[in-house]
DNA sequence: GGACGGTGAAACTTCAGGTTGCCTC
DNA sequence: GAAGTTTCACCGTCC
């Protein structure tokens, strides 16, 4: 086997390698084990490398993404001056996309990475550093599996540019470096197990394939399941049936299949959950929270209750000096919520704590508060918090669909509301002016706070007033909007023409 | 003498990521 | 379990 030698030059062996990938002049990537990682392998790394004009361009483009740059955009950018960058889930997705780009393009030279980028889009580099090969877990560190492994190593070497690629892996010691290339390079990749038997999965298929009329009988689920790869891996025929015994029965129990006759046939809520695509589990537990509810939901309730599902996970983590505060909410909204807290004692309140946490997050976002604020205060970083924001207004939909089913009428417009403010993040004072096309969250509070609060105060307003809130283009939209044509500065009724 | 800043060790904290739905002028 | 971050004591420097 060829060896090849790298200077020892800072005592940091992935900066190392990066100054020897330089004097190549090629490109690498860092695959790390934390989000914290990579950000300061990025940084690390930054440090050893110039600035170049080229990324002096493309570090102010990362800076101006969000509207005022959060700690994470600005350490972003400042690696970005030298060429280097991070690459994890907690990044604004065009920040994402600017970093891959410029890499595409050579201006990056380096990411340090946490596992998104091996799964993500075909983007290779001359070489990938493998620093981490431990990554906590549910039993503390655990090694990550072969398939993962070399899922990251395949990244090196780009068909176009190069004839081959490196794939180095960062080990502590001798031994350590045996036990890593018996187990990575040498060793047999996993087998892969089907998923389908994890209880959400399997009774979203069986809703499913009984709400689109595949099968109307327990004999031809069965026949369905037998097919599966979960069956030809399992080949256990009586424990599949007993647990499709019992998802029936909780789909029978919840109200959304019927059994007639030994015919299954979904209700109208069923089929609609199935379309939904959420898992009934949490449309059952949606159902329930609704009928729990009265007149009125405040908008934490209803938060609360989506953040309280499977869909939802991972959520936020509850750290110790969360604690405290987290009980004080639960008991100052204890009447708001519409998923019951379970006791101290049972081991289901630490998610509900987390739940609480999740809600409490967006909740600040549609009070207003700024990403960089979230940042400090949740420890979520903007990618995350986009992330949870979508996925809590495709569950917001699911629920007001169920209110619809259910006949909550006084509740849509309430879930309603909180979807555009949740989708938004603004008070409700500012509903009325996010009607307009090309005003969010940042131009509607500008608007509120000049005390144009709605359309009948954006007709009265003059125009050059307006521009000087709102900057000439943005008035001359909204003018437009309320069918006012603007001819140098001078506002005309549109239907004067 | 006190404010300030740099340094390093100890204490503390936290730990990857992904898909789904629907609408609209 | 380990890396990253925060905290805090300590020391030197400057005014």
């Amino acid at each position: 086997m060829k060896t090849q030698k790298v200077d020892q030059v800072t005592g940091n062996p992935v900066v190392d390698l990066v100054l020897n990938t330089v004097e190549k002049k090629k490109q690498a990537f860092i695959f790390v084990n934390t989000k914290a990682s990579a950000e300061k392998c990025a940084e690390d790394i930054s440090e050893e490398l110039d600035k170049t004009p080229a990324c002096e361009l493309i570090a102010e483009k990362i800076l101006n993404v969000l509207g005022s740059p959060t700690k994470q955009c600005k350490r972003l950018a400042n690696c970005v001056r030298k060429g280097s960058a991070f690459h994890h889930s907690g990044l604004h997705s065009k920040q994402r996309e600017i970093i891959e780009d410029e890499f595409r393009l050579g201006n990056i030279r380096f990411i340090s990475a946490t596992p998104t980028l091996a799964a993500g889009l075909s983007m290779p580099a001359f070489r990938v550093i493998i620093r981490d090969v431990q990554r906590y877990g549910r039993r503390g560190m655990e090694f990550i599996p072969v398939l993962e492994f070399l899922q990251m190593a395949g990244r090196a070497g780009r068909p176009e540019f190069d004839d081959f690629g490196e794939a180095i892996v960062i080990a502590k010691s001798e031994g350590e470096k045996e036990n890593l290339s018996e187990k990575y390079l040498l060793g047999e990749p996993e087998d892969i197990y089907s998923k389908l038997a994890v209880e959400p999965v399997l009774r979203t298929y069986v809703l499913s394939l009984i709400s689109a009329a595949e099968v109307n009988n327990f004999e031809k689920l069965m026949n369905f399941f037998k097919e599966t790869f979960w069956a030809f891996q399992f080949k256990d025929m009586n424990q599949l049936s007993v647990t499709i015994k019992k998802m029936v029965k909780l789909l029978v129990d919840w109200g959304f299949i019927q059994e007639l006759d030994n015919k299954f046939r979904a209700t109208y809520s069923g089929k609609r959950i199935a379309e939904l695509y959420i898992d009934p589990y949490t449309a059952n537990e949606f159902v329930k929270g609704l009928k729990r509810s009265s007149e009125t939901v405040t908008l934490l309730g209803l938060l609360h209750l989506i953040c309280n599902t499977l869909e939802m996970r991972p959520l936020l983590n509850v750290t110790t000096k969360d604690f405290e505060k987290l009980q004080e909410k639960s008991l100052l909204h204890e009447k708001e919520f519409l998923s019951p807290e379970p006791s101290e004692f049972e081991s289901e309140y630490e998610d509900w704590l987390k739940s609480l946490k999740t809600a409490l997050m967006m909740h600040e976002w549609c009070e207003e508060a700024d990403e960089d604020f979230l940042m400090k205060e949740y420890n979520v970083r903007p990618g995350e918090t986009r992330a949870k924001i979508n996925l809590a207004d495709w569950l917001l939909y699911a629920l007001s669909e169920l209110a619809r089913i259910e006949q909550k009428q006084n509740l849509l417009a309430q879930i309603n509301k909180a979807r555009t403010r949740l989708k938004y993040g603004v008070k409700e004072e500012l509903l009325p002016l996010l009607k307009f096309k090309g005003i969010g969250r940042a131009r509607a509070r500008k608007l509120f706070n000049n005390k144009i609060r709605d359309v009948k105060d954006v007709k009265s307003i003059d125009f050059s007033t307006l521009k000087k809130i709102l900057g000439e283009k943005s008035a001359e939209g909204v003018k437009m909007q309320v069918g006012e044509k603007i001819v140098g500065n001078q506002r005309q009724l549109s239907d004067t023409f």
